[in-house]
RNA sequence: GGGUUCGUGGUCUAGUUGGUCAUGACGCGGCCCUUACAAGGCCGAGGCCGGCGGUUCGAAUCCGCCCGGACCCA
């Protein structure tokens, strides 16, 4: 997101980059609960209210230490806290208009419930995790007819049964439908129905209906108008429906049930079985399904599609989980918990009738626990005793304003925020709700793009958690080898969407890297002044012309790459560019020149220079902003910090596409090192003397080779030759072009490759010679090839007498004579 | 069970409009102090591009199946 914000400024843009804090929630409260080992009964509300806030600002101060650490580029002045009423008043403003549109109602449903938290939670707010459970066979004596059997992993449920099921079709059970059964211990008649959605392999195919053990049960429960039998309590307990059981936590009752069950003669036997549970996603308590007084906020499927189709998703497989995500929503969002710290719900009851009262806008913010409403008498029954709400709002109510918050909502017409990032664990949660909120207030989309991060994973490869060890922090890669680093690592961990590595590896090249740049920096900045930035029509040469044209083409390619947030390719190159191009290739071909060269030939290598590091400076700065910061300040010619300069240009009255200047650069830095390689492989200094070089070129003669500087980076002078070399000439291979002959010969292809690699490549030669075209046979027929099909690759040997070494290169023969 | 996504040298990773030699990093081995840089430079070893089939003159790249992992959902 920094690197995004960074660039977007580099490019012109004024980047409105917010930070906000989103406060309340369970996690707090457990937390609070954990650290003063209370329970949050223990104490008042308001108390324990301070002391989550406490908490909160503490956990705020440490994140925002590590953001700054980090050089994090928000706009801090555009800083929010959720849990200040200045932004809680906004929640509640946003639920009071959202129940004038009737998206908010109030209406008991059975909901999701987490006995541990004791409150409710939605849907978004279960993971199913995996575990082994105890499959029951039970026998429920037949009324007036046969017995049957049904397996069940859950026989503490037996008190809350109100019916049972079988597949429709399925022979065991096929005159039986309708019949009616007693429930073991606890006595209640249950009768059978057939659902499709029963399903017949499992266990003896009938399933015992509960109220209510799985949202299947809710399902069948309202379809088939059952009855209400809720056997469990808000805190895990069975109650009086359970009988003598009433009082026992579930674990306790399902095995003194079982026990039961077997010394009654009704359990037949046990088997252990994989099974699926839903648990509080963030105490991992199994949850229940209670039926009770909830606020729930209106969700309309098509409504969010529409909108989620209108943003762009990047990449654009993440709008798919939004979308299975939203098709798989059958309740309603229910938005009321009974906890303490979060947004207070803003209504209150009448104490007579019951009806529920919601707070105005102008009302807000409104705690109802310690302020009445502005209406005295009530509208239903003109009684006058109000009760405040004690629910308050799930915390997704508060951060699904957030978009809206930060674009001046309500004052200001509210206008999509262009970018968003986020990461892809919280698509169904903050996303969806986000996207449902923005269209009910506002009927507009929250963003228009939304890039989906991968999760930062610890160095094997598994989500960073305390049990496996592999966490990293952060603050400790920064000190040892500096947030720049540490930034490029993260950079260059993938594209947006996959999950990155952490891997200290890139810390450690990284680092290496800004070294590099560092070192680059200070020889630059010995040989340029004040003056440089302003030297007129420097008479560039090819080097200094090449470089430019490198310049302007990776300027153009990593903004492409930026735009595009591919931020991996974009330093991938950048580095490429900076190491190879400038560092080893550029500044030796103009150490003679800065060193020694005429003034107006010196002036044009500095100008190059400081151009080239100018820019290259300037698109680091995202990846590296402390370092480029440092280099800038000391760049002549520089006002004011790296990350308020522009992008990169080239001068564009300059035609820098310059085919001549990249050919001709691209040679000259090729020959240079390929040398500098032979030297260093020879055990000679690279600075050693050379009698002399010759370059036979083999690009056309219209190409000027300027040896300039190449004649001070070898340290000798150099003789450019077109053509071949005097020397023997051997060949000794041939290289069929593929792409040639391919589609000219399409299924014979194969077949002239072959006859290629076992002709004599000196007969090829020959031919190529002296007629321009190769005759070939292949299994009998004569092919004609045209030269461009085929290469033949020819090694050089020195003729006797002188001592020369022959190097190749792409577009040159070099001989060298030491 | 359904969906998404991935599988490339020891490790991590680039590359998929099909086309000569598959990218780079870290690590490893060897050589080298050269007036920006030994926190460096140069060279080298190391890969049946998960497997099997198909399309094609030609597949890391396209299609199908399988194996393995991750994530989402049931």
């Amino acid at each position: 997101m920094d690197f995004a914000a960074r660039y977007r400024r580099l490019a012109g843009y004024d980047v409105l980059y917010p930070q906000g804090w989103d406060c309340h929630g369970l996690p707090t409260e457990v937390k609070v609960e954990e650290t003063h080992d209370i329970h949050r009964t223990d104490v008042s509300r308001e108390e324990f209210r301070e002391l989550c806030i406490e908490h909160t600002e503490e956990q705020i101060d440490a994140m925002r230490e590590t953001m700054l650490d980090l050089g994090f580029s928000q706009d801090w002045s555009r800083e929010y806290v959720t849990m200040e009423p200045e932004y809680w008043g906004l929640t509640q403003r946003s639920f009071v208009e959202m129940a004038e549109e009737e998206y908010v109602y109030q209406d008991e449903h059975p909901v999701n419930w987490c006995p541990r938290c004791e409150t409710a939670i939605a849907d978004a707010e279960v993971e199913n995790v995996d575990r082994e459970g105890t499959l029951h066979y039970v026998t429920f004596d037949g009324v007036g007819n046969d017995d049957i059997e049904i397996a069940t992993t859950r026989p503490e449920l037996l008190a809350a049964c109100v019916g049972m099921a079988v597949e429709p079709g399925d022979e065991r059970y096929e005159d039986r439908i309708g019949d009616t059964f007693e429930v073991p211990l606890f006595g209640q008649e249950v009768e059978l129905i057939a659902d499709a959605d029963v399903d017949g392999e499992f266990g003896t195919g009938a399933v015992m209906i509960c109220t209510f053990g799985d949202k299947q049960d809710v399902t069948w429960w309202a379809e088939y108008d059952l009855d209400l039998r809720a056997a469990i309590t808000e805190d895990g307990k069975l109650n009086d429906v359970a009988g003598e059981y009433a009082g026992l936590a579930i674990d306790e009752a399902k095995a003194r049930i079982a026990a039961d069950l077997e010394e009654a003669g009704a359990l037949n036997e046990t088997e252990p079985t994989e099974q699926s549970v839903g648990a509080c996603w963030r105490c991992d308590t199994p949850i229940e399904i209670l039926s009770t007084e909830q606020w729930f906020v209106r969700v309309d499927g098509e409504e969010i599609m529409e909108k989620a189709r209108e943003i762009e998703w990047i990449p654009e497989h993440m709008f798919i989980r939004l979308e299975e995500w939203t098709e798989g929503m059958d309740w309603d969002w229910v938005i009321s918990r009974q906890r303490v710290f979060a947004t207070p719900i803003p209504a209150w009851f009448c104490a007579d009738c019951g009806h529920a009262h919601v707070a105005t806008v102008d009302e807000t913010p409104v705690d109802p626990t310690e302020e009445g409403p502005e209406i005295d008498a009530c509208p239903e029954c003109g009684a006058e005793d109000w009760t405040g709400e004690t629910d308050v709002m799930d915390t997704w109510m508060d951060s699904s304003i957030s978009a809206m918050y930060v674009g001046g909502w309500p004052e200001a017409a509210f206008e999509p925020v262009q970018l968003r990032e986020q990461g892809h664990d919280i698509i169904r949660t903050w996303a969806f709700y986000t996207i449902l909120r923005t269209a009910a207030l506002e009927d507009e989309i929250p963003w228009e793009e939304a890039l989906i991060n991968g999760m930062v994973f610890g160095e094997d490869g598994h989500k960073m958690s305390k049990s496996r060890g592999n966490t990293i922090a952060p603050i400790e890669v920064v000190e040892e080898h500096g947030a720049d680093a540490f930034r490029q690592a993260i950079a260059l961990g993938g594209q947006p969407g996959s999950d990155i590595q952490f891997q200290r590896k890139e810390v450690t090249s990284a680092s290496r890297f800004l070294t590099k740049v560092w070192n680059i920096s200070k020889f630059a900045l010995g040989h340029v002044d004040d003056r440089t930035p302003g030297i007129d029509a420097p008479a560039y040469r090819a080097a200094d012309r090449w470089i430019l044209t490198e310049l302007d083409r990776v300027a153009g390619s990593v903004d492409e790459h930026m735009a595009a947030y591919r931020f991996d390719a974009a330093l991938r190159e950048l580095r490429e560019f900076v190491w190879s191009d400038l560092a080893d290739d550029y500044l030796e071909l103009v150490k003679g020149r800065l060193y020694e060269g005429r003034p107006g030939e010196r002036n044009a290598a500095r100008h190059a220079l400081y151009t080239s590091l100018s820019g290259s400076l300037r698109m680091l700065s995202p990846f590296a902003p402390f370092l480029t910061e440092e280099l800038w300040s000391h760049l002549p010619g520089t006002e004011g910090s790296v990350h308020a300069a522009d992008w990169p240009s080239v001068d564009p009255a300059v035609d820098w596409d310059d085919e001549e200047a990249r050919a001709v650069g691209t040679l000259i830095a090729e020959v240079a090192s390929t040398v500098r390689g032979w030297k260093s492989e020879e055990g000679m200094a690279l600075n050693a003397d050379l009698s002399r070089i010759e370059v036979y070129v083999s690009l056309g003669e219209e190409y000027a080779v300027d040896t300039y500087d190449l004649s001070g980076a070898i340290n000798g002078p150099v003789y450019v030759e077109y053509g071949t070399p005097d020397v023997d000439l051997v060949p000794v291979a041939v290289d069929p072009d593929q792409s040639v002959i391919g589609p000219e010969f399409r299924s014979e292809a194969g077949a002239v490759m072959s006859a290629l690699g076992e002709a004599d490549p000196a007969e090829i030669k020959a031919q190529l010679d002296s007629t321009g075209e190769v005759e070939l046979d292949v299994d009998g027929q004569v092919v004609v090839l045209e030269p461009d099909a085929l290469e033949v690759r020819e090694e050089l040997q020195a003729e006797g007498g002188e001592e020369v070494a022959v190097l190749e290169t792409d577009d040159a023969t070099v001989l060298v004579f030491p």
